[in-house]
DNA sequence: ATGTCTTTGTGAACGCGTGCACAAAGATGG
DNA sequence: CCATCTTTGTGCACGCGTTCACAAAGACAT
């Protein structure tokens, strides 16, 4: 469906830019606690800080959505809690599944910060046999079987993905089949979608190797870097090495590349996508 | 420490782009799938297919850790794990604790991921007395009041928090006290880090509020919006019920502004930052 | 009513990230 | 040794997002 030409352009929503989408829950989130105060305004400078970010991003975003501030007063608090509310689609409510009730799935669904915001536990869905009607959080695990049903039944459009990778993108395929549009991903895996889905995947992981990265640098600034050769002199060092191991290969008999490796994220099962990383000499 | 002017520069790091640095641990996921084929090399167009990516972004990134390629045949699979994983600080031990053992932090002290990457879990630590002592997955839960002797014991950087929000910046500021520079915090709170300290957070609450965001503008493309007023008049009309708001105020006797509402993320306790989501007639 | 003072809303400049398109590098075959 | 063909590495242009800085809006006091 849909003319999509490129990848996905995303953004051309109706105006409101995807970073500023992105920020409207934080903005939620501390107009609520003022809310809870009874605070009745706050000014951008103060509700800035609050969500740490800077006030005059936090004003074009607000832009956006309209002119909702009084000038030399600030911001009516309700007022803009109802507006980005709305904005959000949190007025109404949203019925979500989770699949894959294993440790992740299972604390996301005793998780109470869903049901605090208009999303609410639809069904929980496993594969596992054994799980079939036992209760998490209070509800009845399902099995995948019903997976269809349920997702028509409650006219569910988010799913939330706590498989293992190798499942992740058949159950992916599933729900999307039976009429999901949103998914959350956990999985570490690249789901592929069709035009007019959207899919945003959360990784701890990777959140992990970024902070690793970071620290390294820190790290290595403190103390001059112990590692290798330095800087320019690594780029050539890499090259020589590489060469090296190709002809190492060659004189093993592969002469030229043979696997195809395909587009795949692969459909091999295993437990995870996860191996440990390997490091020739 | 450090002049850091502004809130954080953060990108100048030594030439890697932090959104570079941010899409290494998605390649470096899919080398590792086809090291375990015995792949042994891969165009940037195979590569950037099975990461999710665009080719082009893909060698410049790549570009920017120097000359691993080799024009007409593609990149050597093993050598980029390898160089990836020195780049992202994967080839050293990152031992990490966990503050927070409750239903997420317990799914995380599960999750094989960690160390299949580098990161050991170094310690899970709890306030709840009752848990101390307990085994989670295989390691004895240690109370709160160890967590500086546990910090400072085992050489930890990373912290990871799972607390309740209402905890969390109390709890940063042991870590970071105690030695800590990167955290991954999973309470939908700001943290207040000082220069130096790297923050990560991973917030299920605003991922499902943008895939709300999404849904509620395909359904509304659709349908004709059969909700309020249409796109322009809507601001107008709520400038004016923004004005009826501070009328009936203003009747109820609180003239001008009077709390102060700080700079805080507060520090008020309660089960969570999470509240139903209000909204005045 | 008028002036002052606060705070919004936004024009404009800038920097980062993305993607196109292509020249150069190098492998492969004759 | 030369020609061809593949694929990298990157210059360049463009668009998005961020931030500054300020005029206009409006509250509040007198
Ligand atoms: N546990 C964590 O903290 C954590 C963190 C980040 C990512 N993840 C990822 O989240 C996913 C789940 O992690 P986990 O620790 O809960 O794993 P888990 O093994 O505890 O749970 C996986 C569950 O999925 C079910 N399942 C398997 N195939 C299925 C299918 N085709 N359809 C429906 N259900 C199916 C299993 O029966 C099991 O109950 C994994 O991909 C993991 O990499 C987990
Ligand atoms: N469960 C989820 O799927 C999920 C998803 C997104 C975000 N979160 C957030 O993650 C956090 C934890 O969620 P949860 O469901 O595991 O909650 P939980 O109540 O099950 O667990 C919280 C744990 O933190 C411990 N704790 C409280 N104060 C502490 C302190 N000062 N020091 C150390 N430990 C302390 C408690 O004893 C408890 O064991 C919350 O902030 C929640 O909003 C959870």
């Amino acid at each position: 469906m849909a003319t999509g030409r490129t990848h996905r352009p995303a953004t051309r929503s109706r105006g409101i830019p995807e970073a500023t989408v992105a920020r409207l829950p934080l903005y939620l989130r501390a107009l609520t606690a003022l809310s809870e105060r009874s605070v009745p305004t706050v000014s951008s400078e103060e509700l800035a800080a609050a969500a740490g970010v800077n006030s005059a991003k936090l004003r074009k975003d607000f832009s956006y959505l309209g002119s909702y501030g009084t000038r030399g007063v600030g911001y009516d608090v309700e007022y803009l809690v109802y507006q980005i509310s709305r904005e959000l689609g949190l007025t109404q409510d949203w019925p979500v599944v989770i699949v894959g009730i294993g440790n992740l799935g299972a604390a996301l669904a005793n998780y109470g910060g869903f049901a605090s915001r208009g999303f609410r536990v639809a069904a929980l869905i496993d594969a596992d046999p054994a799980m079939a009607g036992k209760p998490v959080a209070g509800i009845a695990v399902q099995h995948t079987d019903e997976l269809e049903k349920i997702i028509k039944d409650n006219g569910v459009s988010i799913g939330v993905i706590a498989t293992p990778a190798g499942a992740a993108q058949q159950v992916c395929d599933r729900l999307v089949a039976a009429g999901v549009t949103s998914i959350l991903n956990f999985a570490p895996t690249v789901l592929t979608v069709p035009d007019g889905v959207d899919v945003r995947k959360v990784d701890l992981s990777i959140e992990l190797q970024i902070l690793a990265f970071h620290e390294q640098r820190k790290a290595g600034e403190d103390a001059g870097q112990d590692d290798d050769e330095s800087d320019d002199a690594r780029a050539v060092a890499a090259r020589e090495a590489r060469r090296a191991v190709r002809e190492v290969r060659e004189a093993a008999g592969k002469t030229g590349r043979d696997a195809d490796a395909s587009t795949g994220a692969s459909d091999r099962k295993g437990p995870d996508g996860d191996v440990p990383a390997v490091m020739p000499a």
